[in-house]
DNA sequence: GTAATGTTTTACCAACCGGTCAAATTATCG
DNA sequence: CGATAATTTGACCGGTTGGTAAAACATTAC
């Protein structure tokens, strides 16, 4: 009998494993493209090779896809946020957390666009996760560069609107590459905007949080 | 006889005027919420308070809509970069400009979303536009911040990276509005968000380009 | 080998989609 | 008023969409 939609069964087998990591990803180009409601489950099978009854045998809707999708990238993307270190220079943390931020966009483009995608939809499928796990890691860590401030190591400013502004900046170059791109022109070849941008940001951000007259 | 769709006439009628204006503020709504293909003639036609054909006898097809939408848009989205004046005072010219962007962000959320949604999605309507007047634009102003920064008024800096940074941080608050909700939760409250938003951006940019030891 | 289980395919469905058509209705103008 | 042009409607069409059913096929376990 073939009832068991691979959700029956305990043990997962070889073959689930293979097919579902290839459906995620074929799934990862086309939502991150199309945005979810305007993504169809034949162009995800066709870009995993398979067809439409076969990929709801691993899935059984569009739904379910994205939010295993979203799940798995809103974990990894918060994974640069959760290395602050308190303990750490600000000088470096902050630096290295816009540099991590920019390789990400610079690495995993798509997952950046599927997630901006989703909360430029209104975040129908995340809302609880940005309320819940993502406030309380942005307040925690929000908590942490004020309290630099306080000790003089950086400028007073709003921690929020920093770590907005560094999002925002990073998530730029994956999620606007198009036009990106059409304004660099030629100067867009190869990743050497990646490295502009990264020396651009390093030291708009640190002078911009230079305490004056003294060192960070 | 009832040829005529609203192009073989000359003159546009009142209701020519009305019902266009109807149809593409309903389509800004559902556009810039559910990007060109998640939206359905339907649905416009449902927020534009009419029937499918009826919509259809002003607008031939989705595309044209957009379309119209897109370049009455992306003209006045360009309005504040344009304003940008080479004899002005540096510090003064950038700091209004990014309160404009701001302003923009803060009065205009759904045409930023449009507009997000569009490049997010690879742009496939605007390509030329992008390569073409936009690119055309910001090399022009690149070249002013150039020559500022060659007197000495401002801190040497990559100014293309510079106006990325400023539409990104600036439209991050239209088009990430709900996680910038999630994030500041029940500081979100009101507008104040854009006065913070303001304070931040204008002390960051404005320290992070000043000269060192200068003034700016 | 064979039986049980796991996988893939073919055929299909109801709802929805963008768009057309012709007839009915309404506004405009002399 | 009547005629003409502009607008609106309802019925419809071919193609696509998310998803199902069942049978064919492959794999594994004994």
């Amino acid at each position: 009998m073939a009832i068991p939609r691979a959700a029956k069964t305990q043990r997962r087998t070889r073959i689930q494993e293979e097919k579902e990591e290839r459906i995620l990803e074929a799934a990862l180009d086309v939502f991150s493209s199309s945005g979810f409601r305007g993504s169809t489950i034949d162009q995800i099978a066709e870009a995993a090779g398979m067809s439409k009854p076969n990929l709801l045998y691993y899935f059984r809707t569009k739904e379910a896809i994205h939010r295993q999708l979203i799940d798995r990238v809103l974990f990894t993307w918060l994974e640069p946020l959760r290395a602050f270190d308190p303990d750490g220079n600000p000088e470096s943390e902050i630096r290295s957390y816009i540099r991590r931020k920019l390789e990400m966009a610079r690495d995993f483009p798509r997952e950046s666009r599927l997630f901006a995608n989703e909360i430029l939809q209104g975040a129908p499928h995340i809302e609880d996760e940005l309320k819940g796990p993502l406030k309380q890691l942005v307040d925690e860590k929000a908590e942490v560069i004020r309290a630099w401030a306080r000790m003089g190591k950086i400028a007073k400013c709003d921690p929020y609107h920093l770590i907005f502004s560094i999002w925002s900046t990073t998530q730029h170059y994956a999620d606007f590459d198009v036009q990106v791109r059409a304004v660099l022109g030629q100067h867009y070849a190869g990743e050497g905007r990646f490295e502009d941008a990264a020396r651009f940001l390093e030291g708009l951000f640190m002078e911009g949080l230079r305490v004056r007259g003294g060192v960070m």
